[in-house]
DNA sequence: CACGCGGGTTGACCCGGATCAAGGCGGGCG
DNA sequence: CGCCCGCCTTGATCCGGGTCAACCCGCGTG
């Protein structure tokens, strides 16, 4: 599963974001947009926070951005493709804490241990923006509106961890997790109905705390009963409506 | 359960803690001490921090602290007794997301919302400092060590909140829901093998995401296998080091 | 006093999802 | 090509813990 060599499963993300070309569109859209391209900016100040950022990649599916235990000095935004990030305890049992699209954040929970607690593993060929952590303080210092923005970012995932925690069916485990990845496509751009699921049966399962032929079985209902088409790996939300109504317990308002 | 009324359970609070003149000794135990107290400090900025900084209090037990829906403008420490945060869906159910502790914080959660998406409600009468959020903020961008602190707090709520996330059995919670408590008690400067557990069965259970039936049971079982005893909701820890190994696959290192 | 009520404990039963098992793709490689 | 190996699906069985129910206790109140 976690083979040194993976390999990578397209020669090119087929995710229209990777294009490199179009800055803008991907720092429109990107979890930082507001910090680096607010329009209350002076320039110099701007041209401070464009040269914290270092473009990194690519990744190929499998490849650590990084690992438990590396010391804490940057994170990360993603620009294109899917990251999870896991704990593996002793026992040598995965545990997945979460999946990661482009324009999110990852390693802001290494902040307080000054090490990264867990794993960041690419599932897609995947690009980042790597803001060195200790430059980004800085700059918090100077620039009260950076500031804001990673106590929001901080506090938001704070709220969104929360979400998984419950005592649920597994029917609303996988409604609410098709709905709020739906969600999280749209908030950057994409289409909220149709996406392709990076991740696997198993890490899904992994995730949502059921076994993958739960997983296996719920999808195949929901398919049965009309909610959604799916095929391998590529799901369409054909009534996201009933899904919402099937995960509300789960989902934000 | 939410009686608007909530009988006091005792005229005063027992908690060591709670004389309000033993400032330092309480200050060297909060988690905001090493930017309330830090040596590095020169006396103005220190003066600035302590007139952010009000006393509130008491609270009986059952009364808000905030409630969900009220705007953010500040957050908690404990000074003493016990606090539950809790979210109630639509249907009316409750979910409790945590317990703090005096020395703990409550509130981080509300900064990116910029409401509090959660109520806060008492379990012992209670006392706290409260921080105003704004001026806090504008402290932090002038002093770097209360920002770094702030992201410390907020990332290292993070990880303590994939501590419930995983898919373990009562036992496991139970024990390590125990040795967590243990621990952060013990990192107050309180007994880590003897105290009281201020919440109820139910709200045990509803946080580890249990029956109230199977808590009771839990609790029967270790105490018939000599692990704990408990009386009510006096506990002792008599072999904390079993406990800690039942629990290590919830609890850190 | 009797009574109600919330919290706690214990027993009996049942169900959702884990586990075990078998088989079907599809892609990479000898 | 044929084989293997992940990944996925589907069926059969089992068990941990939820649910229902009965009961106890302490406390506050009419």
């Amino acid at each position: 599963m976690d083979s040194k060599h993976p390999a990578g499963r397209l020669p090119e993300p087929p995710n229209p974001i990777a294009d490199d070309g179009d800055e803008t569109h991907f720092c429109g859209t990107c979890a930082f947009s507001s910090a680096c391209i607010a329009a209350g900016y002076n320039k110099p100040e701007l041209a401070q926070l464009q040269c914290l950022v270092e473009h990194v990649g690519p990744f190929r599916a499998g490849e650590h951005i990084f690992r438990t235990g590396d010391p804490f000095r940057a994170i990360f935004a993603v620009r294109s493709g899917t990251v999870k990030t896991r704990m593996v305890d002793k026992e040598g049992r995965e545990q997945v804490l979460g999946f990661y699209l482009p324009g999110e954040v990852i390693g802001l929970n290494a902040i307080y241990p000054e090490h990264f607690p867990c794993d960041a593993v690419a599932l897609d060929t995947s690009f980042f923006c790597r803001f060195s952590f200790p430059a980004m303080s800085a700059l918090a210092s100077r620039i009260p509106a950076v500031q804001k923005h990673l106590f929001r970012l901080l506090s938001k995932e704070l709220g969104s961890a929360s979400l998984l925690a419950g005592d649920h069916s597994a029917d609303e485990r996988m409604a609410a997790f098709l709905m709020d990845l739906a969600g999280r496509y749209a908030a950057r751009g994409f289409s909220a109905t149709r996406f392709h699921l990076s991740m696997s049966r198993g890490d899904i399962a992994n995730y949502l705390r059921l076994a993958a032929e739960t997983v296996s079985r719920v999808l195949s209902r929901f398919r049965s009963q009309g909610l959604i088409r799916i095929e391998g790996r590529e799901l369409e939300l054909l009534k996201p409506d009933a899904l919402r109504q099937l995960g509300q317990a789960l989902l934000p308002d």
